[in-house]
DNA sequence: TTGAAAGCGCTAACAC
DNA sequence: GTGTTAGCGCTTTCAA
């Protein structure tokens, strides 16, 4: 079923089933009510890519995430979606299963079908030093198609909404050192993730701060799932004859592989070791001890996200980083050691 | 940019850069050496919605999800990714939010886009009784776009990939009557869910045929999430001086609230109460004990669902119902009262 | 091998 | 108020 099939069954042009569609010109009312009759006859609906193609709006919302199944990810990616549909747009996700190339793939296809803008969540842009081709790339698509980012693009055409990751380790750490901890460790990241850099550099700023020495093998690379998490708290208990007494992972679904190696060696947490988690996802209340973690609000960040978008879809103009603040929620997983 | 600029400018038609983009015609070395050069010096790309119109194909397979935060969910959208993926196909996902309006308003919206074919994963079609009203837009949809569905559209002329929840129940009560459990709860679900009506009547077969009675006090109503469960087990514990040996969740997500509550109190796992769980995702891994669940080969779900996909869209015939077979995995959330 | 032309389904400017 | 027409960007006959 097409517009001229209505139309000539309603005994009107296509224009005229056009107007009636869109409600944005007059028509008259037997006309309307003969067309909407054919329409509703037929559940006519227009064709999205013939309409796409002549207003040069499609009405959606590419959102890009680098793993759909982490739960720091849904829960952004959820909050993006009820912000996308509230604004009437359609959101359009693609995971790129944390593979580069199928970033780039997705991310060129979602400027051939015209999306509006894409949010692009996790993925290259999260890298400490951008690739200059990914910049390049970004630059050329952001011509006609805003693109929001949670990470960096150095010299990238793109706006970001970031967490302050700074203030979140500054956040955990300080509230370990308060209940007296020194022997602090971190858990999980790379170096190459800006994310993780940021931390790992204000972790050494805040462990100076307080004069408490800097032990390289407390700090330890792993990635960024549950095995990783696994991964690196063996690691650090293979490191260490001395074992520190409060270990930050880096997110909570990791957190969820350390509990697990801490737990098989028959240590209890918080009595034996402390454990500070980021991301507060519904994990730190699904396990037990209840895991004090650093919360973002997600409703929050995921509205910025989309406004964001949206505001540039509009020609709004935007400042280029705006910043998410997190906020310490301490629940069960810390002891205090005064 | 164009088809008909980059013509211009390598002083060809637009039917050659045509031509020489799909690679489905001869043309001269020496144009097409000419129009790549163009192509690449502007990295141009086909607009998508001009190529879907006129090629009434899209290359895109719509996944609808019920939610995106429930890591079923997640889980069976990454391998349905994959799998698509795979077989040169773009995935474009939507989450419904569990909104059933929403639901049909997105898959509207994915035959509107023209979209080669829809996996509907969870929503309406897991009702025991089919929205009338539903299975006609699933009809309407279904000539010109391939449907699969994990659920069942009772008279909808789509295909279904489905779990086999049978024998699913089967096995988690057979194990736990093996072990000497006479009282079992069945906790979470709703009745009006064809998963949960059909595990249920299974449950009262199999306490029939090893003659337990049926206690209705033990099985609950609750939804699906971590809430649920956790609302789910406290009502058992409030309507029930006696209490089961074990109980069966209805999905890991929500056994996890059970685990809560039942902790809560003070009970331990399996020592207290046993406690069996539907899905087997990273969460039966992550929580101590690990869980005993019943586990379905998500990679070849996901597989069957797009394969099934693509052989419609390829106008293949196929079987209209295919069952994927669960498994239940043996874990430490289980006693033995023998 | 190649270009001209038609047409996918729609909207919007224009003329009446 | 309504129909005609042009055109969005592409692919694919059809001739040459």
């Amino acid at each position: 079923m097409n517009i001229s099939k209505i139309a000539k069954e309603a005994g009107v042009s296509p224009a005229t089933v056009s107007r009636v569609m869109t409600k944005n010109a007059n028509v008259s009312e037997e006309k309307r009510l003969r067309v909407e009759k054919v329409i509703r006859k037929y559940d006519y609906r227009p064709n999205a890519l013939a309409q796409g193609l002549i207003k040069t709006k499609t009405n959606t919302i590419g959102v890009l995430v680098a793993d759909l199944v982490n739960p720091y990810y849904s829960s952004m990616l959820e909050n993006c979606e009820k912000e996308i549909i509230r604004c009437g747009y359609v959101p359009i996700i693609c995971g790129t299963l944390n593979d580069c190339e199928l970033e780039v793939k997705f991310l060129q296809k979602m400027f051939d079908m015209r999306m509006d803008a894409v949010i692009i969540i996790g993925g290259k842009s999260d890298e400490l030093v951008t690739d200059p081709d990914y910049a390049n790339l970004i630059n050329r698509l952001a011509e006609s198609m805003p693109i929001v980012i949670t990470g960096k693009v150095e010299g990238g055409d793109c706006y970001q909404v970031t967490l302050d990751e700074a203030e979140g380790i500054n956040q955990s750490m300080e509230h370990l050192i308060a209940l007296g901890h020194r022997r602090i460790s971190l858990v999980g990241g790379m170096e190459y993730i800006k994310s993780t850099y940021d931390k790992r550099i204000r972790y050494r700023g805040i462990l100076r701060k307080h004069g408490i020495t800097y032990r390289e093998r407390y700090v330890i690379n792993s990635d960024y799932g549950i095995e990783g998490g696994y991964e690196g708290m063996e690691d650090l208990f293979k490191k260490n004859k001395t074992l520190p007494t409060a270990v930050v992972a880096i997110n909570d679904y990791s957190a969820l592989g350390a509990m697990r190696s801490i737990q098989e060696r028959g240590l209890r947490i918080p009595e034996d070791i402390s454990l500070v988690s980021f991301d507060s996802t519904y994990i730190v209340e699904a396990v037990l001890p209840r895991l004090t973690s650093i919360s973002y609000d997600y409703e929050c960040f995921g509205k910025k996200l989309v406004d964001t978008a949206l505001k540039l879809v509009n020609k709004e103009t935007l400042p280029d980083v705006q910043k998410v603040t997190p906020k310490l929620i301490v629940r069960e997983s810390v002891r205090s050691l005064l």
